[in-house]
DNA sequence: AATGGGACCTGCGCGC
DNA sequence: TGCGCGCAGGTCCCAT
């Protein structure tokens, strides 16, 4: 579900709702999305302690805790971070000393919490590859030049640029009109360009709008997303292209569903 | 190195 | 009404 805009938009809810508020217990209802460490010490390591930063890298969500230790969370697709929480669905609530909790929902049940001394020795964020807005247009130029994948997959890939998930990807390459299936290294110069900046464009018009709430994603509070009215491909199969008025085309690259215009998009 | 397939999960909407 | 299938904003693992 959430992709870079949305993480964001949590984080900075979370941020204002959370930060500096003690954790007086840990209500468990499904251990199976607690990676680590085991539910006991989960629960025994967050007990008391109290939150003092809350950071996005990429995807997840790092809240730093006054022991030392962090707390990750991957929504992957249908995680959610509700306060104040009802306890209501909730596989993960955390109760804090003014008698409020923070709920951990899952339908899907794919995402992860961990509990981890030093967040930087994390595998996966320890291999994420810069975030887009941190990509001066040369070093983006770098990271596509010699790559044989398509283009698409690979802004996907975590390791290359953390962030991009398969709606974003499809909007911004739609954005500097570059085909999904190209193959990264074909890339001219100014298209890397466009690419890199249609990138941070979107990513931040769609932090303005508090992210796409396509299905379920609604934020901290429970507000919705209004980024989808701004989609010009995602979910658009056989619907006009606001520029050239051909069809857009649904394909699958990647295993995943990919939107694209085939006029504008070469 | 890169790609394709499957796996992990649940639930929705669709056609029959 | 019921069933099977395809689909979903993510990531990992394995085989080729």
């Amino acid at each position: 579900m959430p992709e870079l805009p949305e993480v964001e938009t949590i984080k900075r809810e979370l941020q204002k709702a959370i930060v500096h508020k003690k954790i007086v217990g840990v209500i468990i209802n499904d251990p199976y999305v607690i990676k680590e460490p085991g539910s006991s010490r989960f629960k025994n390591g967050l007990r008391k302690a109290t939150i003092t930063r809350i950071l996005r890298r990429g995807k997840a969500l790092i809240v730093e805790l006054s022991s030392g230790k962090a707390l990750i969370v991957h929504l992957r697709m249908t995680g959610q971070l509700v306060y104040p929480g009802s306890g209501a669905a909730s596989r993960v609530s955390f109760l804090f000393s003014n008698g409020r909790q923070c709920d951990y929902n899952d339908r899907r049940r794919l995402g992860e919490l961990r509990l981890v001394n030093s967040w930087q020795s994390v595998p996966f964020l320890a291999k994420l590859g810069p975030e887009p807005d941190q990509l001066k247009p040369k070093q983006f130029a770098m990271l596509l030049s010699q790559r044989k994948a398509k283009i698409k997959p690979l802004l996907m890939d975590q390791r290359c640029i953390a962030g991009v998930g398969n709606l974003y990807a499809a909007e911004a390459l739609f954005k500097a009109r570059i085909r999904p299936s190209r193959v990264a290294a074909s890339l001219c110069d100014a298209e890397k360009r466009r690419l890199l900046s249609a990138l941070c464009s979107i990513m931040k018009q769609a932090i303005k709008h508090r992210g796409s709430s396509i299905d379920q994603y609604v934020t901290v509070s429970g507000k919705r997303g209004n980024y989808a009215h701004f989609h010009k491909v995602y979910g658009r199969e056989g619907k006009l292209c606001y520029v050239c008025k051909a069809a857009i085309e649904r394909t699958v690259l990647g295993g995943r569903g990919t939107y694209f215009c085939a006029r504008c998009q070469q």
